[in-house]
DNA sequence: CAGTGAATAT
DNA sequence: GATATTCACT
């Protein structure tokens, strides 16, 4: 009956560990073995944001790879390599592309596949899929460019009628320009207008003073940590402020439209 | 193995 | 929700 049950409960409950009692276990009852096996550390990782791990490929300074550019390796400083492990969700990191482009760039869009591009990159950690998938984005990319990179409304219009950059990685690298259709044209390298990321913004989201997150993915700035309501917020030093306060029309094509009455679109 | 597109995972 | 990865084909 009731009484049982009362009875046993309480004194279940009465057995339970108090909260000081309650010791950290995780990382006890964890060996070393098992913890690289899953591929977990501490509990407080600095990769741990809230709930998935990422084990930065190590980028290892090739010393036979003349860098063009900048390699910026702080925090990919890796340890240990996940072994035959799975390994984490590979991020790539604008300076990790660059290495990809420059590879791609190196080989030539002719040889320019998965595994020879991985061989050029020499970095540590990547696989060929990782290669792989990458290229495929990135040429599915360079076609789009192509595609909407004609006649427009060119004259450094961006972000007007047509779509800004979708892929925000790709759009912050230097994209050798003879990757641009055609393979054979070592000289038709003119311009290529590389946009300072900064620049692009996305037109539609009308959140409030909210910038896109994605700032914060690719350059780490913390533009914006917490924002209080009703705080207006302006982005740090970056003198990127559209001129069309809120029209995504360029005054350009305003040229002899009085033909008809425009409804409205 | 390389290339794609779709599905799936984080 | 954006991206990276995996899968099934080609």
């Amino acid at each position: 009956m009731k009484e049982d049950e009362s009875n046993w409960f309480s004194k279940w409950e009465s057995q339970l560990p108090k909260p000081e009692e309650l010791i950290p276990i995780n990382q006890t009852l964890i060996t070393p073995d098992l913890a690289i096996a899953f591929d977990i550390g501490n509990t407080h990782n600095p990769y741990n944001t809230h709930h998935h791990h990422q084990q930065p490929p190590a980028i290892s300074t090739p010393s036979s790879q003349p860098n063009s550019g900048e390699f910026d390796s702080s925090e990919l400083a890796g340890d240990e390599p996940a072994r035959t492990l799975k390994r984490p969700r590979l991020v790539w990191t604008p300076q990790l592309h660059k290495r990809f482009v420059d590879a791609v760039a190196q080989l030539g869009i002719k040889h320019a596949v998965p595994k020879t591009i991985m061989q050029l990159m020499s970095v540590d950690g990547l696989t060929r899929e990782n290669v792989a998938s990458h290229l495929q984005k990135y040429r599915l990319y360079l076609k789009r460019m192509q595609g909407l990179s004609s006649g427009g409304s060119g004259g450094g219009g961006f972000g007007s009628g047509g779509d800004p950059v979708t892929d925000r990685l790709f759009a912050s690298s230097p994209v050798p320009p003879h990757f641009l259709h055609q393979s054979g044209h070592p000289n038709s390298d003119a311009f290529l207008p590389y946009m300072p990321a900064a620049v692009l913004q996305q037109q539609h989201h009308q959140q409030m003073g909210v910038v896109g997150h994605q700032f914060q993915r690719h350059f780490g700035s913390p533009v914006l940590s917490r924002q209080q309501p009703g705080q207006t917020v302006h982005m740090v030093g970056t003198p990127v402020r559209g001129s069309y306060a809120d029209d995504q029309q360029p005054p350009q094509e305003k040229k002899a439209l009085t033909l008809f009455p425009v409804g409205d679109d």
